[in-house]
RNA sequence: GGCACUGUGGCGGAGUGGUGACGCAGCGGUCUGCAAAACCGCGUACACCGGUUCAAUUCCGGUCGGUGCCUCCA
């Protein structure tokens, strides 16, 4: 009896049974990156627990449809007086313009998505495409009195909205005892938030649109409930995010779109947890964190971090360091020399049965309980025997690239890898079976030698010669 | 100040009311031209103090430590 996915719901804060709304659409939003700097791997570190969020839907017969936001506009930098944009702060310090800035960081962005073999979204919706979706939805708060004006904005109150505070279970009367927090004169609650913001004729502004006769920009919360509108319809399956989202920007949207549209926003909320990076927060005002790019310069493949990442779960605080990625990577060579070990074995006794391989349920078991990856990754190390069948339906949920390879100068992943390394390798163990049949172990050594130039070496099993990935 | 999370061997990291997974690192053995792999074996790790219980790492309370959010962030 195959088990039934569970999923931990922000909502309910409880491990749930999942019960999609239409398994042949599970409508799922992800909350995107603010392309204005460099993603890090603790931002990338969500994107992979929600990769495998997917894929183990896909395993349990379900289709995802799947949408993610690029926010390209419209987050401010500081506080409200400020009234500067993190993407505009970024184009004036870069010398160019926002529009270039934004652009520059979504392709970064979405390169190393790709290097990390994330299923690519079924929509990916640029925030600033969706502005006329935005004003539609002001427009709607407005008529239906959920809105007020000030001098630098509109503002949605969100003590007309009585179930403001139940999504995080805040306490909006501690709230105003914050110690850092300072609340705008004009502000009637000191959880009201921004809709849409004006642009002062003092202001500089390069991203602006008119609306109510006045140049301004969307607020920082109101494109994904815009989005989600349009492209996925109330209410979706799953809406998905960092756990910083929860207080401010998931209770700002579930208060927009269900108070504009009258219906449950999603029916479950994950949220995962935050990385820290050798003991310190990551965090984009600090500036902290390393890129896929850096990991790659120190010799890791974004896969390895990929493996760090499933090693943990997603609801657990985990702090990276280089001494653990090293475990992780070093784990995913031992993996992907096993899968070479299948194919090459395969190859030499066309039907190897693997009787003692743990069975496809107990694989999924712990993925079905709240996604736990790390739990599946030890029943993987304690099955000696393994096929490539067993290794196809790890790579189907996991996607470490075990059979494929990696070339940095093109940036791709090569299919296929694995028969091409055994082309290349064969005609060299041949001739090091020869060597080695007539004792000539100078040049059975040199022939070992030989292979280090594909990062392969070569074992002497009782059963002949196998090669091996060295890296 | 408010809210929430967390403390497992050298480094990571699951899990459970009743012999403490797994990875990396380390040690011993079998095997081996060498090497490696593979296989077998090895570590007296559950912060501390109480309580509940036949039994607690697991539940409850407290102490101490760490972290996050409440301000843009995944």
């Amino acid at each position: 009896m195959p088990t039934k996915l569970t999923l931990y719901n922000t909502l309910t804060r409880k491990t749930e049974p999942f019960k999609p709304l239409d398994p042949t659409k599970v409508k799922i939003y992800t909350c995107g990156p603010t392309v204005y700097s460099s993603p890090h791997i603790g931002n990338f570190a969500t994107y992979v627990y929600w990769d495998l969020l997917l894929r183990v839907l896909k395993f349990n017969g379900f289709t995802p449809y799947r949408v993610l936001n690029l926010t390209d506009v419209g987050h401010l930098s500081s506080d409200a007086d400020d009234g500067e944009d993190k993407l505009e702060k970024g184009a004036r310090q870069s010398g160019k313009t926002v529009w270039e800035v934004a652009k520059y960081y979504s392709a970064e962005f979405l390169r190393d998505f790709k290097k990390l073999n994330l299923i690519e979204p079924d929509v990916i919706a640029k925030a600033t495409d969706y502005i006329p979706q935005d004003l539609e939805l002001i427009q709607k708060l407005i008529e239906k009195g959920f809105t007020y004006e000030t001098h630098d904005g509109i503002y949605f109150d969100t003590s007309k909205f009585p179930r403001y505070a139940d999504f995080a279970r805040l306490d909006l009367n501690h709230l105003k005892a914050g110690a850092r927090v300072e609340f705008s004169s004009e502000k009637r609650n000191p959880s009201d938030f921004v809709l849409w913001k004006f642009i002062q004729p003092s202001e500089k502004h390069d991203m602006r649109w008119d609306f109510l006769d006045r140049p301004g920009y969307p607020g920082w919360h109101i494109e994904c409930s815009a989005i989600i509108h349009n492209t996925l319809g109330e209410p979706i399956d799953i809406h998905t995010g960092g756990i910083d989202h929860i207080p401010v920007h998931h209770t700002n949207e579930i208060a927009q779109s269900e108070a504009a549209f009258e219906r449950k926003l999603a029916n479950y909320w994950l949220h995962c947890n935050h990385l820290t990076s050798e003991g310190q927060k990551i965090s984009k005002s600090l500036g902290n964190g390393y890129t896929l790019s850096d990991l790659e310069e120190k010799g890791y493949s974004p896969l390895d971090f990929k493996m760090w990442v499933y090693q943990g779960h997603y609801r657990s605080e985990r702090d990276f360091s280089l001494e653990s990625l090293e475990a992780a990577r070093v784990r995913r060579l031992n993996w992907r020399n096993r899968v070479a070990r299948c194919y090459q074995e395969e190859q030499q006794n066309d039907s190897k049965t693997a009787e003692k391989a743990i069975s496809f349920s107990e694989i999924i078991e712990p993925l079905n309980e709240d996604l736990n990856s790390a739990q599946v990754f030890a029943l993987i190390d304690n099955t000696n025997y393994t096929n490539l069948f067993f290794w196809q339906t790890i790579e189907s949920l996991f996607a470490l690239g075990l059979f494929e390879g990696y070339e940095q100068e093109s940036e791709m992943y090569i299919e296929n890898f694995i028969e091409k390394t055994s082309q290349l390798a064969s005609p060299i163990l041949k001739k090091r079976a020869m060597a080695r049949a007539e004792k000539n172990y100078a040049e059975s050594d040199r022939l070992r030698d030989e292979l280090k130039q594909y990062n392969l070496t070569v074992l002497d099993t009782p059963n002949g010669q196998i090669w091996q990935y060295i890296k």
